[in-house]
DNA sequence: CGGCGCGTTGACTGTAGTCAAATAAAGTGG
DNA sequence: CCACTTTATTTGACTACAGTCAACGCGCCG
C-alpha cells in the first residue's frame, strides 16, 4: 500500500508494528526517523534521570528498562516496567519525575524535544499513537498497583512471574514456558513491596511446590501456570474480603 | 480573545480551565459539547463497568471517582481515584478494564463512543489535550504504585492523607488544612493494600501524636503536614534498604 | 587467591492480619 | 421526629506472615 519505501532504520526494526510508528504512513515515518536517533544502552545505564528534559520520548526497540523513583533515604522505588515497543519519557511535563534505567542490554530510539512537537503537530496520526500507547501503559501501571496491593507475598510474586511470561511470549494470551528474568531479587523485591529474602523464600517454596523449576539464578520455567493463574485470580487471599 | 462567546453549557463550568476543554478554541468546543452530555451520580452508583463500551470517555466535573477491579472472590481492589477535571474511560480499548464508581455525588460530562473519534480526527488539539492529561493520571498511577510498595501503614496512610489534602486544595503545592475524606475505612485499606482495622488503628495513632484531628467518621484536620511528609518522604521505613 | 555482588537459608521479632465484640453513625419506616 | 435496623468504625486479644539480623554459598573479576 506504501508507494514509498520506509526508512532505512525502521525497515529492519524488531519492533516496526507495534510501536508508535506503526500508525505512521511511510512519509511521515520518514520525518519522524530523521529526528529519531538510536542508541544502545548496557544493563544498568541510566536513560533518563529523573529532572531531565532533553528527550521528550523514547521507543524501546529491544531489551528491558525499569522505571524508578528514589526517595530521601537514597532507596530505589521501582513503579514500572517497560517492553519492547514501549514508551518512555514525559512529553509535556518540565521534566521527567522518574528515573529509567536498563534492566538488560537495550536499544532506545530517543526524540529529542527538539522537533518533537512540531511533527506531532503536523501529523495527528502520530499524537494519535502515542495517546494509544500511553493509554496501554496507563492500564498496565492500574494492573501493578492491582498486584502490589494484594496481601500475600505469594500472590504478588506468582502475579509477576506470569507477567514476566507474558511478556517474553509472542502472543500475549499465552504464557512462555522459560524465562530469563531480568530483574535481580532486589529489584522484584522493591517492585512489589516485598524485602529480597521473602522474595528468594518464596521462589524456593514455588519450586519445591513443583510451580516452577530455577535454572540458573535468573532464569526459570513455568510448571505450573494454571495453579499461578489460580492463585493470583483468588484475589487478596490473606486480606479478608469485605463485601 | 475568543469571537464567539463558549457554549452555554460550558460557560460556567467549574473545570472549564483544567480538564480537556480547556485547549479548545469557542469552535471546538461548541462541536465537543454538542455531543457531551451531562449527568449526574449518586455516591455509590456505578459510571461504567468492566466491559462497558458506549461511552468513549468522560470528564469529571465534580466530586470524586473511583476506579476499580474485582477478583474471583468479589473483592474490591482500588486502583485509582479521579478527581474534578480529570478523564474516565478507555479510548481505545474494546472495553473498559476497571470499573468507574462514584464516591461522592458527582457531575460527570459524558462523550459517547459514537462521533467522539471523528471529532478527534478532526480536532487535533483534542487529541493532545487528553495525552496531555492521559500522561497526568499515568505518573499519579505510578505514584500509587510508589505509596503502595513502602513498608509501613504509618507510610502510606500518611500518603494517602497528604493527597487528598493536596487534592482538596486550590493550589497543588499546598494542602488543605481540613479535609472531608470521600473513602470509607473499607476503601481507604482497599486502595492501600492494608485491612479496615490497621486503618483505623493508623488514624487513631496519628490522633494521639497530634498529627491529625478527626472530625466525625470521615473528616479531619491535618495539624502537623510537616511531620507527615518526612515520614513519607523517609521512605520505606520498615522496609530494609538496598543501596 | 581474595574481595565483592548476588542469592539462599536460618533463627528471631514485630507489624499487620484475623477473629470477635462494642460503639457510633446513617438510613428507614412508622 | 423518634425508635429501630443497618452499616461503618473503633478497640481488644491473639496469631501468623513477612521483615530483620546474620551467616553462608556461589560465581565473577581484579
Amino acid at each position: 500500500m506504501a508507494a514509498r519505501p520506509a526508512p532505512a532504520a525502521c525497515a529492519d526494526c524488531p519492533v516496526r508494528d507495534q510501536a508508535v510508528c506503526s500508525a505512521l504512513d511511510t512519509h511521515e515515518l520518514a520525518e519522524l526517523s530523521a529526528i529519531g536517533r538510536h542508541r544502545r544502552y548496557a544493563r544498568g545505564e541510566t536513560i533518563l534521570a529523573a529532572g531531565d528534559d532533553s528527550i521528550a520520548c523514547a521507543t524501546l526497540v529491544s531489551g528491558a528498562v525499569k522505571l524508578s523513583a528514589i526517595d530521601a533515604e537514597g532507596t530505589e522505588r521501582i513503579v514500572g516496567l517497560v517492553h519492547p515497543a514501549g514508551l518512555l519519557g514525559q512529553l509535556f511535563a518540565p521534566q521527567v519525575d522518574h528515573h529509567a534505567t536498563a534492566l538488560a542490554d537495550s536499544e532506545l530510539c530517543l526524540f529529542p524535544r527538539a522537533g518533537f512537537e512540531a511533527l506531532m503537530v503536523r501529523h495527528p496520526a502520530l499524537t494519535r499513537a502515542i495517546l494509544d500507547r500511553t493509554l496501554r501503559e496507563l492500564s498496565a501501571a492500574r494492573s501493578l498497583v492491582d498486584l502490589i496491593g494484594r496481601g500475600r507475598a505469594e500472590l504478588r510474586v506468582a502475579g509477576l512471574l506470569l507477567a514476566m511470561a507474558r511478556a517474553a511470549s509472542p502472543s500475549p494470551c499465552h504464557y512462555a514456558g522459560h524465562i530469563e528474568l531480568p530483574l535481580t531479587r532486589g529489584e522484584m523485591a522493591s517492585m512489589l513491596g516485598l524485602t529480597i529474602e521473602t522474595v528468594s523464600r518464596v521462589l524456593t517454596r514455588f519450586e519445591k511446590s513443583g510451580l516452577i523449576e530455577r535454572k540458573g539464578a535468573r532464569g526459570l520455567d513455568i510448571r505450573d501456570a494454571p495453579q499461578l493463574e489460580e492463585m493470583v485470580a483468588g484475589g487478596r487471599q490473606g486480606l479478608r474480603s469485605t463485601p
